[in-house]
DNA sequence: GTTACTAGTAACCTCAAGGTAACTATCATG
DNA sequence: CATGATAGTTACCTTGAGGTTACTAGTAAC
């Protein structure tokens, strides 16, 4: 099952998952956050993804409109990532995901308050 | 990059990729819905998922605590599928997801109604 | 002259995710 | 006696997602 099929369905459920399918996209979304951000400092806040596959993926995700891509014709060359209005509002539902993930785990350790986090200081 | 890598993660948006990453387990989760249904309802609900995936995915949902699953000792088989608390709760956070993809779409081809759907009867 | 910096790209490779087909058990029905 | 129905499982195979390494350009600093 390939992303553009999934793009091309009927079900609203399904195109959403040819948007934001995968492991990356919500992440490299939910990295850019309301910032501008270059290439390098978004590498750096998310290591476990490759400069590869990060680039790939900001490809995928500014052709489909979520995010902006800014480039300056500097020397060394320097280039700005951002939300657009459409990335901005998915935001708050991201943080409602991610949120709903931490009440999962409390209910389950229900007995930890130290990985009570929440806000984009993520490193990891 | 493995899931389970990502679950053990201190980011709480990189465990949420764990739980709920690749591309069918929020449209599993969001094509139970509220009500129990059947093994082969849910894979006739889903058909561009194949039953062997789909088998999987839901014992990994069952494992995440997400879904429950109630096997009945008859001949033929049934088992019933339902969303645990935990899962229920994700369902407004889906719903928020598949509303922000359309408005999205929206707003792209801005002359166009015919594709306005929302709720639980999706076929593909 | 060499090294570093940046934001990639191209070629190549691996592996996990996903798909297909055949098979299981048991009973009811034709 | 064969077929169908159910909810899978097993074995096997394909493919797409992701990873690794090397390379680019142009300038600044050493």
């Amino acid at each position: 099952m390939k992303n553009d099929q999934m793009l091309s369905s009927s079900c609203s459920m399904t195109r959403t998952m040819g948007l934001l399918g995968g492991k990356w996209k919500p992440l490299i979304i939910w990295g850019i956050g309301q910032r501008r951000i270059r290439f390098g400092q978004l590498a750096a806040h998310i290591p476990l993804i490759s400069r590869k596959v990060l680039a790939e993926q900001l490809k995928e995700l500014e052709e489909s409109g979520l995010i902006r891509r800014e480039a300056f014709n500097e020397v060394p060359p320097r280039v700005d990532y951002s939300l657009t209005e459409n990335g901005l509002r998915l935001l708050p539902i991201l943080k409602s995901l991610s949120e709903w993930t931490s009440s999962c785990e409390a209910a389950v350790t229900a007995a930890d308050s130290s990985s009570v986090e929440s806000g984009n200081n993520c490193a990891l």
